[in-house]
DNA sequence: TGCGTGATTGTTAGT
DNA sequence: ACTAACAATCACGCA
């Protein structure tokens, strides 16, 4: 029943942090094209519905199967990076098994946090926003790679791990 | 024995 | 602009 709609009344978190309050300061001016950043991403976004879409790894969702779109499952298929909330998750989940050892299931874990979340202030959040941010900018390259690897030669498999390099 | 689930919010991509 | 679905984690349950 939370399911609050996305009301306009509230700003809700905004997904990039103002430049005013923005911690840019900590990389220095992270700051450069963000224009050309877009039109990259949106470039990709077609590729990835088309072919890549997603692989899930595991069972990220529900089973990972909701529908079954016949996915490649390509293993070099960069994941969706973490949010700013699951790495405060990672550290809120140390403290609070700590707190509460009995507590086991990520479940109460999850509700504990997001409550606090709520609690917490921008300035507390928006650590965890800028780690989300740069971890996404990373994730926005290796995806650009991994499309240019597809388009170079589609090696995918052959190469597990080691060193293709 | 092994996979699916459930809960949290954020972020992205597609319609 | 809005919707939908996925991102990690981990104990538990069912087949």
């Amino acid at each position: 029943m939370p399911k609050k709609k996305p009301s306009k009344s509230e700003k809700s978190v905004p997904s990039s942090p103002p430049v005013s309050a923005a911690p840019t300061e900590r990389s220095g001016m992270v700051l450069r094209v963000k224009s050309s950043e877009k039109m990259k991403r949106l470039a990709l976004m077609s590729r990835e519905s088309e072919e890549e879409w997603r692989p899930k790894s595991g069972r990220s969702v529900k089973t990972a199967a909701r529908g079954k779109k016949n996915v490649k499952l390509d293993a070099k298929m960069p994941k969706k990076p973490p949010t700013a909330f699951f790495y405060f998750l990672e550290d809120f989940r140390k403290d609070y098994q700590e707190q509460n050892p009995d507590v086991k299931s990520m479940r109460d874990i999850g509700k504990a946090c997001g409550e606090k979340w709520k609690t917490m202030t921008y300035e507390e959040k928006v650590q965890y926003y800028d780690i989300a941010t740069e971890k996404r900018r990373e994730f926005d390259k290796a995806m650009a790679e991994y499309v240019k690897r597809k388009e170079s030669g589609e090696d995918e498999e052959t190469e597990d791990d080691s060193n293709f390099e």
